[in-house]
DNA sequence: CAGTGGTCTAGACCACTGG
DNA sequence: CAGTGGTCTAGACCACTGC
């Protein structure tokens, strides 16, 4: 069949975009408006087949794309689900760093400390990378993550003023779980993607002393811009990761 | 249907395979038997479907998880390839370090230099990444990569001696492209899959003087394990990569 | 043009979850 | 038990490639 969904103009290239990538075009746009929530479930496949008056098998792959893309989780028997970061299993998602004596969770969560959270106007690196323009509002926040007692990681972000308005140090002291738990919960924003930039550096005095090690110390690096739907950046993040007793862990595909 | 395609004793819990993962794994048999070879073409759906006794949509399912999983390549068309090393497009797959200015292709291919290469008896750390005895033959080598005449990466890697008898530093010199295109075509060995381990560490002296910087300088230490077919490792590699011009880029999911 | 993979459908049945 | 996602089939048609 092959009838586009909704009526678009005449486009020189039109470039055939099949049924089902138009089925996922549009949960995906339920989802980013917030319509179907982290955590809840969506309509079932033959409730969606019906909405939208294609197959089962249609609205299937669509979903099939979004769950691969992390976007939604399907539970057999039980229904598809909004992805969220406050589920145990998939806690820290994005944060690759792991102890060396395996990925054992003998480990337990870190003991996080907020050293500072203010608001300011964004450099122009933070405000490129958010997609802002230099002098808009940012929050920007100070952590440490200490394991054991250790200081391992400590931590700058950036978040852009508006959508993350009235956030505090008091709420991100007081909340238990993940930061992205929290930014869900509270703000509505799903982090969905990141991108990381690694490079080996020494630390300045300050970085040095919140670390506990010596500015001859060599420290990991972590420059991460988070995006939400539709690739829009929402969060600047650069970690300084201590990797005596921990390491960086990826898998190549 | 869900006819089990081979006759299986009886297992407490036969945890129910669908008809398509047993096609998979017979794909995958043959893949690893070197029935189909990188770079060629397997049989076409069709094929495999009446070769199988099942529809198309279950090889189709089949290919599709192969494919998703980097071992196959799909192309409308022409037909599904066996994935390999040598392409274009995806040379160095498993290379992450970029210029930091763009992902650019301007930088042009490193230029290599093999340091050192001979065959010694593994050592016990050696011998457990690559899942061999202790004193079992390995082969070592070490080289540096240069980007436009700055030394900017420098490898030491290990290889089990078996598959890899013949394996020479002339050879290494000689070959054009990536190694893994090389361990392809001579050895028939394909790597699928990697895990790597990241830290920040000062160089010895004999790192330092091969990368041309000072006992000073924090590097990004990388250790991968790379495995064929089936989890087999076949290669441990050691890299000390200089991040002031190059950053280590990852995408989290 | 024939052959390949890619899309879409309709329907049947299976496995899992919860009330 | 009804409702969900998961598997499998058979057949039609489309898009792309190469001869």
């Amino acid at each position: 069949m092959n009838t586009p969904l909704s009526a678009l103009p005449d486009t020189p290239t039109p470039a055939f975009s099949p049924l089902y990538q138009q089925i996922k075009a549009l949960i995906l746009q339920n989802l980013k408006a917030g319509e179907w929530k982290p955590g809840e479930p969506i309509p079932s496949e033959m409730d969606l087949a019906a909405r939208f008056r294609v197959s089962q098998g249609t609205v299937r792959k669509a979903i099939d794309e979004l769950a691969a893309e992390n976007l939604l989780v399907r539970r057999q028997g039980k229904g598809t689900f909004v992805a969220t970061h406050t589920e145990h299993h998939v806690q820290y998602r994005f944060l690759k760093l792991v102890p060396d004596s395996g990925d054992l969770n003998t480990e337990g969560p870190a003991e996080r400390t907020i050293v500072d959270c203010k608001r300011l106007r964004a450099a122009a690196d933070v405000a490129r990378a958010l997609s802002l323009r230099t002098g808009d509002a940012v929050l920007q926040v100070r952590r440490v993550l200490a394991y054991g007692g250790v200081a391992t990681i400590l931590e700058d972000l950036w978040l852009p003023g508006v959508p993350f308005k009235g956030l505090t140090a008091e709420r991100l002291t007081a909340w238990r779980g993940p930061m992205y738990s929290l930014f869900e919960a509270e703000f509505g924003v799903h982090m969905i993607r990141a991108e990381e930039k690694i490079r080996a550096v020494l630390p300045d005095a300050a970085q040095a002393e919140l670390l506990a090690v010596t500015h001859a110390t060599p420290l990991l690096s972590v420059e991460r811009v988070a995006y939400t739907y539709h690739d829009t950046p929402m969060e600047l993040r650069r970690g300084l990761y201590r990797t005596d007793t921990h390491h960086y862990r990826n898998e190549l595909g």
